[in-house]
DNA sequence: CAGTGGTCTAGACCACTAG
DNA sequence: TAGTGGTCTAGACCACTGA
C-alpha cells in the first residue's frame, strides 16, 4: 500500500472494508502527511464525490469519523477545515498531591455564566444528601482556551457546605452576592467560606453532546466528549458539592505524570493499564 | 413535554431540532424509564420507521448516537439490544500513591495475544530513544471483564530497559521465553528483570476504533474509545517502555478517589475542573 | 448570489442471524 | 428462508457563508 509522492490512493471496491472507512483512512493519512495544514480548507464534498467516485453518503460518513476524532472541523456553508491539534491539560501527580496543573503556554479561562437555586429533588440531591424540599446552588461555567470553548461545568453546592456559607444564606435567603460572575468563583468559595474539600470522587466516561451543551460549546450535536463527574466531601465524609463537567473530546486531552514509589508492592507498574491487569 | 404513562412521544416536524436528535432523545428516555431492560431487543428499524414516520436514514442516525453513547448494542442480522451498564474501574489516589485499583466485583483479565520484535523506526522508537536499526519488543494484550472484551493494549519495551533483560536478549537474540503467553506478563517483567518504573507520563484522549482494534474488541468500526498513552521512565529519566491502550468508551468508565491535603495552596479544589480554572 | 454543509427521502443489495 | 442491520446510491430542500 506504499505509494510514491503525488500518487493518489483510491477506494478498493473489491475490499470487504467499507468505502467510508477506506476513505477516512486515506484522508487522515493525507492530513498527517501535511497535504493540508491546520486551517486549510478540504475539498468540498461534491469535489470528493468526483475524486473518489462514491456517493455523498459515503463522503459524509468518512468526514463524520474524522470530525469525531478531532481531525477536521465543519460548519454549515463553509468548506470543512483541517483542525488545530488538541489542547493538552497537564498535571503532575507526585508522592504527595496534585501539583502544577496547566495547559502549557495557554490560559484556560473559566467564566461563570449562570448562578441559581434549584430544587434538590433527583440524582444530585441524593448525592449531596439534601432532602427534596431544600434548595441547592447551581453554578454553570464555560471554559475556553485561546478563544476556543472547550468545556462546560456545572457545580451543585450544598448551602450547608460550610458554616460561613450557611450563615450567609440564612441572612439573605439568596445565593450570596459574594459569588460574583467571574473566573474566580470557585476560589471565592474556598477563601471566603472556608469550604475545605478532603476527598474527591471523580468519574471519567465518554458521552455525546446534547443540545444544551452543543449550543454553549459551539460544537455539533452528538459529538464525543469526556464527562467528568466529581463528588467532593470534607474530612468527615459529608458531601459538599457535585460537579459535572463536559470536555470536548475533539479539542482536549489529559496528561498526568505519575511518580511511582520505590516501595510499591508487587502490583504491575507498566503504565496505567498495568493496574487493570 | 411531560406526558402521562403509556403515551407516545412523537417527532415535532416543525421543530428546528433535527429529527434524528429528537428521536434519539425519545428512545433514550424510554430506555431510562425502563420500557426495555438491558438485554431486551428494540423494535426493528423498519418498525421504528413505521412508528415515527421517518426514513431509515433518520432511524439509523438516532441509533448511531445511542450506540456511541453505550445505550444500545447492535449486530448484523439481529435486532438492536439495550446494553448493559458500563463497567467501572476504580482507583484510590491517596497522599502517597495509587492504591487498590479494581473493577469492583469483577475480574479484569489481561491476556497476552501477541509478542514480537518490531523495527524501532518511527514514533515509538523516538519516544524510547532507540535508533532506527534496533529492535523493540511489542507485547499485545486484550483485556476483558465478565467475558466482554473492553480493552486492548500494546506495550513497547526497550531491550535495554534493565540489565537483566538486556542480558537475556544478548543470550538468545529473541524475546526471552520467560515472557510467556498469559495474564501476568507485566508482572514477570517487574519481578524477573527488575524493571523499575519511577515516572509514568500518561495521556488520555478520545479516539475511534480502527479496523484492527474493532476486530480484536468485537466492536463496530469507528466507535468512540479512550486512548491511553503511557511513557514509563526509570529514576534516571531513561525511557523504559511505551504503552498504548484502547479502552471501549461504550463499556467503561474510570473512577478516581482523590485525597486532598489540608496544607494545599490556594488553588481551587472543587473537583477536577477546578484545576483547569 | 452561488457554493456549501446539514438533513431527509426512497429506494437497493448484501451478509448475517435465527427459527 | 425470512428478518435484520450494514452499506451504498441518487436524488431533494434548506440555512448559512462569503464574494
Amino acid at each position: 500500500m506504499r505509494l510514491s509522492e503525488g500518487q493518489t490512493r483510491v477506494i478498493d471496491r473489491a475490499s470487504p472494508i467499507p468505502f467510508y472507512y477506506q476513505l477516512q483512512e486515506i484522508l487522515k493519512e493525507e492530513i498527517e502527511q501535511g497535504r493540508w495544514q491546520p486551517g486549510d480548507l478540504l475539498p468540498s464534498e461534491a469535489a470528493l464525490e468526483q475524486r473518489f467516485g462514491v456517493s455523498r453518503t459515503v463522503i459524509r460518513q468518512a468526514l463524520d469519523v474524522l470530525q469525531a476524532d478531532g481531525q477536521i472541523s465543519r460548519a454549515k456553508g463553509r468548506r470543512s477545515m483541517v483542525a488545530e491539534p488538541k489542547f493538552r491539560w497537564e498535571a503532575t501527580l507526585g508522592a504527595h498531591s496534585w501539583n502544577q496543573p496547566a495547559v502549557p503556554n495557554q490560559v484556560m479561562l473559566g467564566r461563570l455564566v449562570d448562578a441559581r437555586h434549584v430544587q434538590a429533588g433527583g440524582h444530585v440531591g441524593r448525592l449531596l444528601d439534601v432532602h427534596d424540599a431544600a434548595d441547592i446552588f447551581e453554578l454553570t461555567y464555560t471554559h475556553e482556551v485561546a478563544g476556543r470553548p472547550v468545556a462546560l461545568s456545572q457545580m451543585y453546592l450544598r448551602p450547608q457546605a460550610s458554616p460561613g456559607l450557611a450563615q450567609a444564606c440564612a441572612d439573605t435567603g439568596e445565593l450570596p452576592t459574594l459569588i460574583e460572575r467571574g473566573p474566580d468563583a470557585a476560589d471565592q468559595l474556598a477563601s471566603r467560606y472556608g469550604i475545605k474539600v478532603a476527598i474527591s470522587d471523580v468519574t471519567v466516561e465518554l458521552t455525546q453532546l446534547n443540545a444544551f451543551e452543543a449550543d454553549l460549546l459551539g460544537a455539533p450535536l452528538g459529538s464525543a466528549a469526556f464527562l467528568l463527574s466529581s463528588l467532593d466531601r470534607d474530612a468527615a465524609q459529608t458531601p459538599l458539592s457535585f460537579t459535572r463537567a463536559i470536555v470536548r473530546g475533539d479539542q482536549f486531552r489529559f496528561s498526568l505524570v505519575l511518580h511511582q514509589r520505590e516501595t510499591e508492592g508487587p502490583t504491575g507498574t507498566h503504565g496505567l493499564m498495568a493496574y487493570m491487569t
